[in-house]
DNA sequence: TAAAGTACTTTGAAATTCAAAGTTAATGTG
DNA sequence: CACATTAACTTTGAATTTCAAAGTACTTTA
């Protein structure tokens, strides 16, 4: 019988990338940087890590001027939300068989 | 407001430590051979792994003989475990959150 | 014209992880 | 006794990931 383990998505795996997933999950359109002072990571990393879901589908972009500023916002697509989804759901199983 | 991911462990970051865990924490004195065929993984990568949780003060070792072949099992410290419920209580908070 | 803000990209280094092979000590087999 | 085998590693070197720092493009504001 496997672990749990195994259904983990690897996309998820870094902190960053499930803070990112775990806000877009209940936020429709959040700006770089409400993401980049929410996490406390700076533009670069943060950028990468983004960079990296949008690679695998998981999230969307939308560009526009706010204010006469330039203005870059990111959702969950929905492949997104259900891989998100099914680690969550993995994530759980282990959670609860950790507290018996 | 600081975001829940930087109360997440790093030692418990990577999914085979995070087995490693949660197999810990409901059995008592696991050894080698069975976690490293719940987990799935080769025995160097078990040991590197096991290995860093040691150094973290997060479980300890027992060396004996069984059936005259040498035997190694793990479980976790107090600390160990202290440390991985803080870890769980910041996923859950998380997969709460993604949940709404 | 110069400075500043946004959202990056690039670079090169540091850290992590990995597979594969080698090791040690004890036991089992011929 | 010689040799193979098993358990549990350790070592090595390479691949992958992650990082900080610096650079960039575009636009707005002073």
């Amino acid at each position: 019988m496997k672990h749990i383990i195994t259904q983990l998505n690897q996309a998820f795996d870094h902190r960053i990338r499930l803070g990112i997933m775990s806000i877009l999950m209940v936020n429709d359109w959040v700006d770089f940087n409400t993401l980049k002072e929410t996490l406390d990571v700076t533009d670069g990393r943060l950028a990468s890590h983004i960079k990296a879901l949008e690679k695998d589908d998981y999230l969307e972009v939308r560009k526009r001027f706010v204010k006469r500023k330039p203005n870059t916002s990111y959702r969950a697509t929905s492949a997104g939300r259900n891989a998100f989804k099914d680690h969550l759901n993995a994530l759980e199983q282990l959670l609860n068989n950790a507290k018996e």
